[in-house]
DNA sequence: TAGTTAAAAAAACGTATGATCGTTTAATTG
DNA sequence: CAATTAAACGATCATACGTTTTTTTAACTA
């Protein structure tokens, strides 16, 4: 017995995506074994070399696809928004909503780069700043037109998007919450952390100087 | 050629810790072998039994130890504080500050639960479920005063966590920003996001109801 | 100082891993 | 329909893993 009847290449890929990402997700890449993928797909070990060439470029993969998705989808749902504002709540709604749908593949890229060999990590790397400078360009612009206010851009733009990306560890769908309230309550936090004027009891309280900065920095992510 | 002259069991677990949370750090719990971690040490792979059981029990001691010492010395940080505001500036200035320091800790909280066994991830998620209930209880209070407006309580602790502890994904010692700054623009940015009022151009968008909600609800973690 | 405990070295155990390779069958192609 | 390609099976390779066990030496204790 060898080939199996009704085998299909395109198909059994796909599986293989699919249950790599999730025995990715539950158990890390290094713990999750080919031959535990294999079963789950219903090959052999064996097999799997048929359609990926190394265990690494199946994570590989995984995350860069995952990247690819998100910005092609950002820059749609950007499409048309003109002043920072509405730039970035379409952000923040579009950020929550996709990551609803995408929790293990946010979980992935997170915390799996560091399984990533050096090539493919700063591939990686390269992606994911190119979505944070779009964060990063709307809080500028913001910035520059007086709609925001933050102490620092590049750090605002990395404290919002962890803010938003946090949702990925809590949301189940189904639960207490519509998707329309949890969009709804990130806008507010969001929108309310950049806007001008006084934090609360201002009156009462001493700050440091509002600075308005908007000038990349040489923050680096790990 | 047997027990080392100068060892010493105490200094030498020091070593296995710092060495462990290092090598977990970079490679991932899975992917770092004990052949490698007793190397890093100094010792070969079989003496480390003379300090751990198992493998398991380091990076479970790892993360409990780090979590208990967060909670230990956030009490300490909201001691003498009464107001939410106060309250939750002095949360915000702890957590940025403490997590410059704990970066790998924190990491390795977030993306090894999974290589925990069910009985110490059950006590790790319990821990970490008291650290958050501090900062929902002063949202709440906040709330309840008046001070603060959210939509979701849950919604926002979650949230305003990731927010504060994305900081350890990118911040190093030494970069452009001092530590009172980066400090400074988290807390702009947390108490702007509970503030009550306006978000940006309320005139001209569409919000939802303004509601506030301090009830725990039914989110669930991973 | 003899006996005990601590902590290391060294070797081995039983099991597991990613990947290779040869064979077998199914599907496709001209 | 024969030849080719695809995709599977089954076996194996070379290496690695967490852990155990025995031995050896250092440090401590009474």
């Amino acid at each position: 017995m060898a080939r199996t009847i009704g085998s299909h290449g395109p198909k059994t890929m796909e599986a293989i995506r699919k249950a790599g990402l999730r025995l990715i997700f539950e158990h890390g890449f290094a713990a999750m074994s080919l031959r535990q993928l294999a079963a789950e797909v219903g090959i052999q070990s064996g097999s799997l070399y048929n359609h990926i060439s190394t265990k690494q470029e199946l994570l590989f993969e995984l995350v860069r696809d995952h990247i690819n998705e998100l910005l092609r989808q950002l820059d749609r749902a950007l499409q048309g928004k003109q002043r920072p504002v509405d730039k970035l709540r379409a952000f923040v709604a579009f950020h929550v909503s996709y990551h609803m749908t995408r929790k293990r593949e946010v979980f992935i890229a997170n915390s799996e780069l560091r399984s990533l060999e050096p090539k493919n990590y700063e591939a990686i790397v390269a992606l994911r700043g190119a979505y944070e400078a779009r964060l990063a360009e709307i809080l500028t612009e913001g910035v520059a037109e007086g709609e925001f206010e933050v102490v620092d851009v590049q750090v605002a733009t990395f404290a919002i998007l962890a803010l938003l990306t946090g949702l990925t560890t809590w949301y189940r769908p189904g639960g207490r919450l519509t998707k329309e309230a949890i969009v709804a309550a990130h806008e507010k936090l969001v929108l309310s952390s950049v806007a001008p004027g006084p934090a609360p009891d201002r009156a009462q309280t001493k700050r440091p100087p509002s600075r308005r900065v908007a000038t990349r920095g040489t923050l680096e992510r790990r």
